[in-house]
DNA sequence: TCAATAGTGTCTCTTAGACAATATTGA
DNA sequence: TCAATATTGTCTAAGAGACACTATTGA
């Protein structure tokens, strides 16, 4: 045992994982089972821990397995941000990532024994968040917006199967703006993201809605 | 002492430092002055310390303070990078950073006592690069193209005062094209990145050329 | 005068925003 | 039929690519 300084410091992954719910962009929140900030929301996180994750995406991948029974759809990496203050156990390094979960997967949350977890709507949050997460969860969702701000599609906060109307609400809730419904449709007719499933519609009181999914090899 | 396993992986900032010569973007190296990769040429870098380093920011800079006796005009993160394999001490973490630095300056590099520096073109490299530097240097250059691709400005590639052609030629060299003259000026007219020094010009044997500077404010 | 580079204009094509019109279903 | 939503079209303005043109200097 020795007092030399700490030449190492806390590294972990946090993860925004989104979804949407009632044309809302969601994100999910755990509430912290130990100290410190024990009881306080946060985002889900791990430590790294070289002995088991490859790399960092993998320690992401850990930290969600605990609270999703389910493989997110897509995960990237959004920012690292370090510092002695952001957490009370000293210098700390955590690596943000941006997930994505369809909206028919947002009931797979598995209750942890020490977690409780929620969603939330991920523009106007109705809790304080522990440590910075504020900030990490605003730069996740800068990320996203700017990404889907630029056209991309975030087909993967959809089902398998989606009609143009559910893409362009899972659009405008992560933009926070309504889109128009002729330019959008206009973009997407030329995109090489999405194709036609043939023969398949969703009936309704109205004019059935054509089926679409991802086309092979889409990357959002 | 113990044999537990190693719980805080080594984290690391290494930097990409750009700047323009000959009217081609050129990236700072650092030849290895020590175990491990002595001798490779590599990304300057430096290993986090807690007790020195308010933050990762302060690593890059402290990274070049080593080599460069001036400050760099612009920093920022790219991406983070981990695994097991890509160092030989251990699971490793490292940030890369992009930096510019201005062309007036490219000449203050010092003579460290252990690496021997120099500028090479950061698309045609002509030497191996150690560890995983040579994908770390190609995040920071895609990273560098595509902000200047969606119209970021450079501006810190330049000295204080710079005309329109310099601008240009500045802009090429990063993304490693021709541009057309018309539509880049047209563009400029609209910027409010960019003011004329009223009265000031570059005089040669042919039109004097308007000397412009960044407007106050900037941010690349 | 000419070479050399600075700076502007012009055509066309594509894209995006705003909005209107038409289509197809179940009730 | 009608309400409700799907789907398409149209007008216009802004922006970008390609290219031609004019401007101003030193030699």
């Amino acid at each position: 045992m020795s007092t030399t300084p700490q030449l190492k410091p806390l590294v972990s992954a946090n993860v925004a994982l989104f979804s949407v719910a009632e044309d809302c962009l969601q994100v999910l929140l755990v509430q912290r089972g130990r100290d410190p900030a024990k009881g306080c929301w946060a985002l889900p996180g791990a430590v790294l821990n070289p002995d088991v994750d490859a790399d960092l995406e993998a320690t992401a991948i850990r930290a969600l397995h605990d609270k999703i029974s389910v493989d997110v759809a897509h995960l990237e990496q959004v920012t690292a941000v370090s510092g002695r203050s952001r957490d009370p156990r000293g210098f700390s390094v955590a690596v943000v990532f941006l997930a994505l979960l369809p909206r028919d997967r947002i009931q797979a949350i598995v209750r942890s024994k020490v977690d409780a977890a929620q969603w939330v709507s991920a523009s106007k949050l109705s809790v304080k968040l522990a440590f910075d997460h504020e900030a990490l969860l605003a730069s996740a969702v800068a990320a996203l917006r700017d990404k889907v701000g630029r056209h991309a599609l975030p087909l993967q906060l959809l089902s398998e199967k989606f009609t143009l109307t559910e893409l362009q609400r899972a659009c405008e809730a992560v933009l926070g703006q309504t889109l128009d419904k002729g330019g959008f449709r206009r973009r997407l007719r030329t995109s090489e993201d999405l194709e036609e499933i043939p023969g398949e519609f969703v009936l309704g009181p109205q004019r059935p809605a054509q089926l679409y999914r991802a086309r092979h090899g889409f990357r959002f």
